[in-house]
DNA sequence: ATATATCCTGACCATTTGGTCAACAGGTGG
DNA sequence: CCACCTGTTGACCAAATGGTCAGGATATAT
């Protein structure tokens, strides 16, 4: 009865939703939000209940009353990120210009990976461990969005307006590339010997891969007008 | 008094080293590759010792035996990695061949990554919780073998060979693309759909992420007589 | 004030954790 | 035969694990 309820029907804000919900949702945030670091940097089965609720400096308990269980925590998390991701480079057809796509989705996944760094590790994560819950979103929903930019990508192609790479795997170096700055940021920072990466490190990688990125695929860089 | 011996100086093998300690080496063998994939999956808090046996067919107690305690044991497989690593594109010069030189990192480093995903993706999991065991690595040796190549990467530019890019986020650039398959195989193929990655999908890629960063960084392609 | 719903949490539980240890097996050299 | 070394493992331990629950605190609505 009080079993993990579906976190989806809660408590139906009738009116008055400020001092009402106001509580449950200070504190399922500051949980979230603890939670997303703990597991990012443990992994599921290293992430602790206790540790969580350490960070977010409540009994564990409390944790364990908002969240129902870990799982579904976890499954929150996620779930949570893949919505981020999901708005990414929403609309693109074949119309538009090659390179303002292509920079406008180096600099948006850029961007993601460094607003939501730990979401961005847990997400990663997750894939290492093999993507136990995951699978039936990579296979899915994921797929899809690859599918539909990789067939404009093609067209372009088909159109002479870049090489005829791999679209798939121009996706996946895209990936790779922005996302390593957040999930391997300690490798980064050890390296580099900085102690952190700054806004000026985002931009100036952002435009390095964008130059490298549009040059590899013989995508001519955006003429600010049209020609 | 019986604790974490140093795993460096055991048995000293005399001379029958066959029957001797033919069976701590197969042992040994066997426990170290199990570790490595449950490590990979899990993480170092994540992986129980106990999870280890039973993947390696050994009671606990025989693999403490033989590696002392958990911690030691991952330590070995991270620096067991590491020496994979550093055979890495050992010596390179100014006086090398920009394209060749390329190629032939890529080429290594996908195939590094191919032949150990286990080891890639336990050291990669190690980086994303904030690498507690590497900090000094990283900041050491790794350090140094990127310095070294960044500078041949920049002489070439100087000598007009190649486009001035930053060297650094060159290496993390090729580095991410390189492991982003054996880290994130899950999600590659969950989104094409395939269940393996097969050599010949190696050889296009390598090919592929060839073709792009060569390009991308304005280096001719190795024509195979020096012009 | 009373009733009701949310919020809070210490005590508790079975299971699993990393690790120790004593006992024992097998072979080799004296 | 004994002594010694390597290998083997079940029993055991304190601590930590995810999770439950009863009981109390707090606030709002009537």
């Amino acid at each position: 009865m009080t079993d993990a309820t579906e976190t989806e029907t809660l408590q139906r804000p009738s009116q008055s939703s400020e001092s009402n919900g106001a509580t449950r949702e200070r504190n399922e945030r500051s949980i979230l939000s603890a939670a997303e670091r703990v597991f990012a940097q443990y992994g599921y089965r290293g992430a602790s209940v206790q540790a969580i609720a350490e960070e977010a400096g409540l009994p564990k308990s409390n944790v364990l009353y908002y969240m129902g269980n870990k799982r579904g925590l976890y499954v929150r998390l996620l779930e949570r990120m893949m919505a981020r991701w999901n708005a990414l480079l929403d609309d693109i057809s074949v119309e538009d210009d090659p390179a303002q796509v292509l920079e406008a989705f180096i600099r948006s996944k850029m961007q993601l990976s460094r607003r939501h760094p730990e979401g961005s590790r847990l997400f990663a994560a997750e894939i290492l461990g093999g993507a136990p819950f995951l699978q039936e979103y990579l296979r899915g929903e994921l797929r899809d969005w690859v599918q539909t930019r990789a067939k404009v990508f093609e067209q372009w192609a088909e159109r002479g307006l870049m090489d005829p790479v791999d679209p798939v795997w121009l996706i996946f170096l895209i990936w790779s590339a922005t996302q390593h700055y957040a999930d391997f940021e300690a490798q980064v920072l050890g390296i580099t010997g900085k102690d952190e990466i700054t806004d000026a490190d985002v931009e100036r990688i952002t435009q390095f891969l964008t130059q490298v990125i549009l040059k590899g695929c013989g995508v001519r860089p955006p003429s600010a007008v049209t020609g």
